[in-house]
RNA sequence: GGUCGCAUAGCUCAGCUGGAUAGAGCAUCUGCCUUCUAAGCAGACGGUCGCAGGUUCGAAUCCUGCUGCGAUCACCA
């Protein structure tokens, strides 16, 4: 139980007892450093209730508290803010019933209840990008924070293999491939296909400029390009099933995938099931013809299929062309179906998708909601915020990205020559070097990205590499392999906690304090669908950490019992700073 | 133009359901490695919380308007 439980019946009671007035409720906050006190108990609130001075009021509550409740030491009052102080046994009876505890903070699986995530959701005509790694970073983050807050989680992505983008790739190719593969040009798949996306712009602009300069008006040009008429083309004959387009399309899709596959397992993501929009692009159409019966849906004089959202304070929305084929929408309520279909146990999903992407996502809960299914308001969008370059958009077709296994290589690269300068690592192979120097460059480049509110857009200067110090994924690792250190020195045994009977430390109190706080973190992110709080959290817990390792010696201190329990709590914030990390997908090092 | 989001120190960001004198990191400057890892610690400097009103005991936080930036409003995905 942490201290505010053990204390708002108290203060209802107190309050009862000496004004015979209800509170609804008790409102703490941390108490500020600069005054004496564990917890604070706000009195203002209060006077709704009770009418009188903050300051005597606060005062008789505090000695109510210091009668009734035992692990309250001392209190004092300033102005409306009752400031308690709590016994020590209080915070030793909580280290002992955690220290044994594993994955403290923690929620056992509910397995009632799923929830399936998606995020990635690549098209397969391009490596993945720095946008990509956000995305991906996200949703695998809010999924770890999803498990350990009890709930069974499903991740999946919807791999968007079809479609014109993915025809212009392949045209390129035939154009100017010269039958080029991943293993004759000797390179990564999707950088391949990528390549020939690149090359279909570039062909498809002069294409332009040309008609352009013979006098037709750039619109038209844009529209009649012969080669951007080819493309279109070729995906009419993958659509009517065509032998030779489609082996070419699962050809490239094969390098692509074998591509992504290697990016995925460097950046430490995975999913539990995959969705192919090529499976899925037919299946709303028929919940679309019911709903059209229904009255959810209505026909325009043209054949096309829409849905009135006006009184909901939003335009009408088309969701079948009038040739009848499907629209991104018809093609996300039918895969939203299928999903739930698949998985009966799924009792909502998140979608991890950027936020330029609101407004659909607004509609289509609406959509879902209107056809009348129950989970229709367990569903959210994880918005987040585009990754900005100082030079605007990222750009696949112009080349303007920031390649996502470059990044990744990148950053291990310099977490490398950091490491060097630093020499610390005698005794380790290249091998174990290599990989110490990418569990660095992942760790700086994951909390970099996710300790930043999700909403937020993130600007990303390739210039000003992402730092190693301060408030960064490698200083909280750094703190992690400290305290590795001290329990490989540490030659006593450490498995049991007996009772502490001397006075605790300030900074032992403090990180005591923070420690506390760790399940209500977990729930909070979980509530928030944000990464940012755990990494914000961890991060405050590691710098208590470093200021106690400063202050305070563990394996010099004579006490025997004191060393032993500096010892067992630099443990327990291991294991915290451990079971954080895993939420936000970053692994902790041995040493560093 | 309608709708949605964002705006906090030179830069990057925290600030939980409104609470005490708005906090970190980077950068700049000062100290601290013959004691458990200096990717660290301690400190200094740095703020009209975009602007203007309102709500109340109290507003960075809630409401309204304005400004700026971004997104979106396709028979594209």
């Amino acid at each position: 139980m942490n201290i505010q439980q053990v204390l708002t019946t108290t203060v209802k009671a107190a309050v009862s007892s000496i004004y015979n007035a209800e509170l609804p409720s008790v409102e703490f906050q941390p108490t500020r450093k600069d005054f004496e006190g564990d917890i604070t108990v706000v009195v203002f609130p209060m006077l709704r209730v009770v009418k009188g001075n903050p300051m005597e009021i606060g005062t008789k509550i505090g000695e109510y508290l210091q009668e009734h409740v035992g692990e309250v030491a001392k209190f004092n009052v300033v102005k409306g803010f009752l400031n308690i102080v709590m016994e020590d046994g209080f915070y030793q009876d909580f280290f002992k019933s955690i220290f044994n505890e594993e994955d403290y903070g923690y929620v056992k699986t509910d397995t009632t209840n799923a929830v399936m995530v998606e995020y990635s959701s690549p098209n397969t005509n391009k490596p993945l990008h720095l946008g990509h790694i956000r995305n991906n970073l996200l949703g695998y983050s809010v999924s770890e924070i999803l498990k350990a807050a009890g709930n069974k989680v499903y991740k999946t992505q919807i791999i968007n293999d079809r479609g014109i983008h993915i025809c212009k790739s392949m045209l390129a190719w035939l154009k100017f491939g010269n039958s080029e593969t991943p293993e004759s040009s000797g390179l990564k798949g999707d950088h391949l296909v990528g390549k020939y996306y690149v090359a279909f712009d570039k062909a498809y602009k002069e294409q332009i400029a040309e008609l352009v300069s013979r006098g037709m008006e750039k619109e038209q040009a844009e529209k009649g390009a012969p080669i951007l008429l080819e493309a279109q083309e070729m995906l009419r004959n993958w659509e009517s099933g065509d032998d030779e387009v489609v082996a070419l399309w699962k050809k490239m899709n094969g390098w692509v995938y074998t591509g992504f596959d290697i990016t995925y397992k460097n950046l430490g993501v995975d999913f539990d099931t995959l969705y192919y929009e090529s499976n899925t692009y037919l299946l709303g159409r028929d919940v679309v013809k019911e709903g059209l019966e229904k009255g959810i849906f209505f026909r325009k004089d043209d054949g096309s299929v829409w849905i009135d959202l006006t009184d909901e304070g939003l335009d009408e929305k088309i969701v079948l062309r009038s040739d009848g084929t499907a629209v991104y929408m018809t093609q996300d309520i039918g895969t939203a179906i299928q999903r739930v279909t698949d998985f009966p146990d799924i009792n909502g999903m998140v979608y991890t998708v950027g936020n330029e992407q609101d407004y659909h996502f607004k509609v289509l809960f609406l959509i879902l909601k209107k056809l009348g299914y129950s989970w229709s308001q367990q569903l959210h969008h994880l918005s987040y915020g585009m990754v900005d370059l100082p030079s605007g958009k990222m750009k696949s077709r112009e080349g303007t990205v920031v390649d996502a296994d470059d990044l990744i290589d990148n950053m291990a690269q310099t977490a490398a020559e950091i490491s060097e300068e630093l020499g610390k690592l005698e005794g380790y192979t290249t091998e174990e070097k290599q990989r110490l120097y990418k569990t660095i460059g992942l760790g700086a480049l994951k909390y970099y990205i996710l300790k930043v509110d999700p909403k937020k857009r993130i600007l990303f200067n390739p210039e000003e590499s992402v730092d190693f110090q301060g408030n960064t994924g490698p200083f909280i690792q750094y703190t992690y392999a400290r305290i590795q250190s001290i329990l490989r020195k540490a030659d006593f045994d450490t498995s049991t906690v007996s009772d502490i009977t001397f006075e605790l430390h300030e900074k032992e109190k403090e990180l005591l304090k923070q420690l506390q706080l760790f399940p209500e973190t977990v729930q909070l992110a979980a509530e928030n669908y944000s990464p940012a709080l755990i990494a914000n959290y961890t991060y405050d817990l590691v710098k208590e950490f470093n200021s106690f390792y400063q202050q305070v010696s563990i394996l010099g201190e004579v006490d025997a019992d004191k060393k032993c329990f500096r010892v067992q709590l630099s443990k327990k914030v291991g294991e915290v700073i451990q079971s954080a990390f895993k939420l936000l997908g970053i692994d902790v090092p041995e040493r560093m």
